[in-house]
DNA sequence: CCTAATAATCCAATATATTGGATTGTATAT
DNA sequence: ATATACAATCCAATATATTGGATTATTAGG
């Protein structure tokens, strides 16, 4: 078990490798994001726990979002984890007239869950508010959908894509025809 | 440092939020993450930009991530994008004997892409490190594909769905048939 | 109206994050 | 070895984050 260091040190760590592998120095990381080297120093060495502002101030200037400089992903085996199929949930019918077959590892329930949605002639899946934040990723496969979430809605075709917040009422309905779509929830 | 403010009110109004939404006075807070009353108005108020020490304990303890938090998921429309079939650009073998087909918006290139790759008898997709942090999530729709992340590797069929770090060098190949996948890569 | 009780904010004391400049370290070249 | 240039750390001064206790709302009973 790799263990937790408390949250500076391991902020400490990624920080100086994210930067190094930039091949940029204290001084340039210092104008990039108006943080003195003083202070990224002491950062990088663990010695100071950042403001928020400074925080993000880095991550601006790194290019990096926040859920990867502090996410705790173990340095374990690369590999988390393989799903085989013949354990793939299915659950049927949480609308109507919909099957979902869930493809994401169990673990990762919250963070990132993908889904395929099969849905008969009219059938729809209607969803509750989820967490503050999520997103919902979704792709037509085969047929015709229609989306709304919250006071927006959508027609979509085959291979269309759309991007919403499912942190309000959302449902997605065939329109009378059989469709297949791919769902990822974000945050959920 | 034009921007803490920004990212101060921002972070503010989703704390109040999130703590509201479970009924939790700050007093209740204050015990479950160890931070003092005093401090969490002020964060609240947007009067003080927290550390990421004390930052980490409200996540512990309102039980959202740092994304959530600080994500700028604006309060605009719901629906943030939808990006239509013709538009969706394919990409012709980056590897050897693979079709890539990109299925998310372009503006969240980085964040969560989709992709679907379709595979030739014997093709592969060998890709460099991504960013620190940087998870691929995949499930196989046809065929059989084998997976190497760094020192790890898997062999996957139809219907499995395998989880691994891609910030080291790490390749998908088809074994001796045509293949189809589904590629979501987070934080590249 | 008066209390009691809980929730949020204000305030002074303290800890610590942040800064600019000085110091040390590490190369490269003359 | 000396000099130059740059990179990282140390140090004192300052700003601000954080705390515990006092103060003010706000609500609910009597």
């Amino acid at each position: 078990m790799v263990e937790n260091f408390n949250i500076s040190e391991r902020l400490a760590k990624r920080l100086k490798k994210t930067r190094k592998s930039k091949g940029l120095s204290l001084e340039a990381t210092s104008k990039l994001s108006g943080v003195s080297r003083s202070m990224l120093s002491q950062i990088e060495r663990g010695e100071s726990s950042p403001t928020v502002a400074t925080l993000w101030s880095l991550t601006r200037a790194l290019q990096v979002d926040f859920a990867g400089l502090l996410d705790e992903s173990d340095t374990g085996s690369t590999i988390k984890e393989v799903m085989r199929a013949s354990r793939t949930p299915t659950i049927n019918s949480q609308g109507e007239g919909c099957r979902i077959r869930i493809l994401s590892p169990p673990d990762q329930a919250g963070q990132l869950e993908v889904y395929e949605i099969l849905f008969t002639k009219n059938g729809a899946l209607i969803s509750a508010p989820h967490r503050q934040g999520c997103v919902e990723h979704m792709t037509v496969l085969e047929g015709a959908l229609s989306v709304v979430a919250g006071d927006d809605g959508a027609e979509l075709g085959a291979g269309d894509t759309i991007r919403y917040a499912a942190d309000c009422r959302h449902s997605i309905r065939a329109n009378g025809q059989p469709a297949k779509a791919l769902l990822i929830v974000h945050n959920s």
